[in-house]
DNA sequence: AGTGTTGAGGATCTAAAGATCTTCAAGTGA
DNA sequence: TCACTTGAAGATCTTTAGATCCTCAACACT
């Protein structure tokens, strides 16, 4: 709903960075976080080009964190992927809104917007790393697909 | 980024309709918001088969709120376009997480969804109405495109 | 009954996102 | 140098959202 499907992709890579530096090869980082691989790759390289990773050719290549991860936000990663615009609109998404199209929402919308944005802004990479781990340690090896059913359905 | 364009012509058509009664005809709503036409009318069923709308055929036909607006919330319009799985799915849309595969975002994104949730479940069109009409009233009839420029860009 | 207007709904087209494959250049190590 | 591994990048394919058009049934009015 906030992410694009490639913007999901680059976090959960970006993540698997942070907490596995050694495996730093997009057909690694593709098999451990289950990513289509050649999608990823291009994923991969929008993130050099944004700044966010570091690479190199050849075989002692790879990818690799261009800053540590604490200086890394999920608002770098969404607007290397996504772009920034949508954060920045109305709700509904008018360019322009005058008397005859107005955007209703614009009062109601503005607070969680900020919210979201600060969100962004401030969860980074090393939190999201600490918070998998964290995860890991508190359960066992056993369980499975305990990540839906939040108690959020009407 | 929340709402899909189907679900924001939707919101539109449906603010439209709540403030004129009288303009309940499938092309009066698209002109007046300025949304395509016949993707309209698809939009348009869509909600009357979720119990939104009431549409009658034939020379007098036209569309018709089925409750009254304060009745009709956000949350309403968007399961009947969007459908809401989206509202209830982990931030990074994993369908399961394993060990292998975690959601590092769950934690930190669920404060922001729930609000998400209570915003959607809480509005409805009878605010939108209100809003827009006391923006209009608030402002002359001369400005236009002043919605964009509020001081989120970073 | 006949005519014109309306929504209903199927068929179709376009654009964008998502995903995959192939080829090429850069680098490593024998 | 040569073989091999890696990312870079273009071409291509699939899927889905978005949008449009056309025909038909329902209805109102004459």
């Amino acid at each position: 709903m906030i992410y694009s499907n490639a913007c999901e992709y680059a976090i959960r890579a970006l993540t698997h960075l942070a907490m596995h530096p050694q495996e730093k090869l997009c057909k690694e980082i593709a098999a451990g976080e289950r990513v289509p691989r050649y999608f990823l790759g291009k994923i991969l390289q929008s993130l050099v080009r944004a700044g966010l990773l570091q690479s190199t050719p050849g075989r002692k290549g790879g990818f690799t964190l261009a800053r540590a991860p604490e200086h890394i936000t999920l608002y770098d990663i969404k607007a290397a992927i996504d772009g920034t615009r949508d954060l920045c609109e109305c709700a509904i998404g008018l360019e322009q809104c005058s008397d005859e199209t107005p955007c209703p929402l614009h009062e109601i919308w503005k607070p969680i917007r900020l919210q979201l944005m600060n969100y962004l802004q401030r969860t980074t990479l090393a939190e999201l790393a600490a918070a998998v781990q964290k995860k890991r340690v508190h359960r066992g090896k056993g369980r499975r697909g305990a990540c839906r059913a939040n108690g959020l359905q009407p």
